[in-house]
DNA sequence: CGTCTATTTGAATGTACTCAAAAGCGGTGG
DNA sequence: CCACCGCTTTTGAGTACATTCAAATAGACG
């Protein structure tokens, strides 16, 4: 399982066989079963975490208890509340599976320590982000200059393969949407 | 101008005498005047910007030809258009000068190898990017479980200082809202 | 002082939400 | 293997939040 991660670094940076195995030391796994939670707003995150395998969502809970997702991770993507995680603040976001899942999970003292010593640790974390700041920016252009039924065209184009995964109510959320209005709009579209 | 460059590399990241000299070499600096562009739509970005002084803006044009603030820069701040500068792929952002500015530009080939061969300056970036994320997520999150009253009173009690800087047009713009409606918003909040 | 742009005001409209209820679907136990 | 239960999706009516368009007012700058 660990290799997955090793493979996902691999990709980005070149690292010695001393190096993967410090990495290799600093991660325990975890599977998580579907419905259950890694994280929920108010507690400290212990862990950031790699998904090896599975499909977790991330999300807020607003002061009238409706849920807004933020993001969803697969496998090979990371998932987590980095602001409560790096500053040991307790979280905003809740963090739960939505199917079974394998995990990676490292804490904070050692993933920085990764960091510090492993140039090409710091590389990938830094590529990491760099592609995350690209993708949200991404998102946030689409959610300030397309309507609803726009973000719903991009959604299916882009990520054809969640669709089948992710149950609508979600995707109607992560859109900011109701889950009401997406099903109308999705028989307006299907009669067109 | 590049000192101001380095004292804020140096917030983050420890330099060597030599990496800081390594460092000023990349750079150069412009002075744009107010309302002048650094980059438009179509064209690839040939600069990443570090704002020494002043401010500027990274929007959108949609097909209405409505524009879309994505962002705003101050002084100690980065701004540009991350897949077009990295990938070398036309722009998807116009940047503007709100106000006259002092900027510090570096081109991709010079910016990856200061990531390569200094690793306090890729721990800098890796820090701008992961602090980029974060706050992107917290827009996004306000983005979908605000109402645009309630996201205009964060922005104000958030970035009280960008009130005075500028004009209103643009901050109903960053906040997905026209500036009608703003201007309705304000005048209500103000009656209370 | 005049011109240009930004802000305000208001009426009509549209997009998306709320609430309630029905229909569909999937998993589990008998 | 089927029946039932719970959750998800659909449907529809009424409503609210935000937009559009047009015009008036206010402010900034040369």
């Amino acid at each position: 399982m660990i290799n997955k991660l090793i493979a996902h670094i691999s990709r980005f940076s070149n690292l010695t066989d001393k190096e993967i195995q410090e990495i290799r030391n600093c991660f325990h796994e975890k599977v998580i079963q579907k419905k259950e939670f890694i994280l929920k707003a108010g507690v400290v995150s212990t862990y950031e975490c790699f998904i090896a395998d599975g499909c977790l969502r991330a999300f807020v809970i607003d002061e009238k208890g409706t849920e807004h997702n933020i993001r969803f991770g697969i496998e090979n993507s990371w998932i987590g509340d980095l602001d409560s995680f790096f500053k040991q603040t307790s979280a905003t976001y809740y963090i739960q599976a939505l199917e079974t899942s394998s995990l990676l999970l490292i804490d904070v003292s050692k993933l920085n320590r990764l960091m510090d010593t492993i140039q090409g640790f710091e590389h990938y974390f830094r590529i990491m982000f760099q592609y995350g700041v690209m993708s949200l920016q991404l998102r946030m252009v689409q959610e300030l200059s397309l309507t609803a039924e726009q973000r719903y065209t991009h959604f299916i184009k882009k990520y054809p393969h969640l669709l089948q995964r992710i149950p609508q109510k979600h995707i109607a959320s992560y859109l900011g949407i109701t889950p009401e209005f997406l099903s109308m709009l999705r028989k307006k579209i299907t009669s067109k």
